[in-house]
DNA sequence: AATAAAATTAGAATGATTCTAAGGCTATTT
DNA sequence: AAATAGCCTTAGAATCATTCTAATTTTATT
């Protein structure tokens, strides 16, 4: 008899290791969560839309439904492996970094791009409003292509 | 015979003084317009979604389509006369204040502070990629209701 | 008045996201 | 290792903000 074939591109480390990340966070380890959370995480950092993720979920042979992305990004979320970042009123993006840190965002490209925490100095803040605390500051840079001359 | 009702609440004073803002921004002065104009700048700034000016629009008495809303908001704002302020995914707030400034955003309860631009001192930004330039700089304060103890 | 151009409209269309309720897995208990 | 309960996943429908369409109405011009 043989081993068990690592699904996809999956070793079993890598299985091993995405499995205790989603226990740590308090999610149930299951084959889309493991493969998607692969999918996120491979790379670096990087920004997804729930679109993108499923095209790329399917491309790479997961058969997964528009509703388990969704699902997933927003309990990753939820759970804090992922942040949303909010700069677009169409789609949402998903960061894979969530680290403190800031956004270039290009309007006509639909692009982010991570500024970190240290390039952006936000020196002085007002108080809050009585009977709220600050969540987070997020910085967010919109950048338009320069006119060349 | 009498001189013509001013329609609604808005005096001679205030149709001309919207209809020199309309014109100055460079759209054509019609009744619509004239009169989401005195909804959205007659007290001090404010921030409004599309469906509560619509609201606010028809408890007042103009009879305006959604259509309508929607297009003099985007028009408003591409000439200037607005600013989108993009906190949440679910919907698009609009606001009043053009001046440069920034955001308190409460979370759960879809609300917008301004932040008066020298509240807040951002000292230092990174270098734009190559190619781009700023438009603006964003900076959102999420805040959560604190825990009483 | 007649004409042309832009605004407004109702209603349909779009598109991202969420919901539903049914069936499939996972983990736990015997 | 069966039985059970609870969470997951799913297809497809539903929702909701926003945009589009094509027709009508206003506004400005001739």
């Amino acid at each position: 008899m043989t081993s068990p074939q690592p699904r996809a591109d999956l070793t079993e480390e890598t299985r091993n290791r995405l499995a205790t990340k989603l226990g740590a966070a308090g999610l149930r380890v299951t084959e889309p969560r493991l493969r998607l959370a692969h999918l996120l995480f491979r790379h670096g950092n990087r920004h997804v839309t729930a679109e993108a993720l499923l095209d790329e979920a399917h491309a790479s042979g997961l058969r997964v439904s528009q509703a388990t992305v969704y699902n997933t990004l927003n309990q990753f979320q939820a759970a804090g492996l992922l942040r949303q970042v909010q700069v677009d009123q169409a789609r949402s993006y998903f960061d894979t970094n969530i680290d403190v840190h800031h956004h270039f965002y290009v309007e006509g490209e639909a692009r982010l791009i991570d500024i970190a925490a240290d390039a952006v100095d936000v020196a002085r803040l007002p108080d809050s409003p009585a009977g709220y605390d600050v969540d987070r500051v997020e910085v967010i840079i919109r950048l338009d292509k320069s006119d060349r001359s």
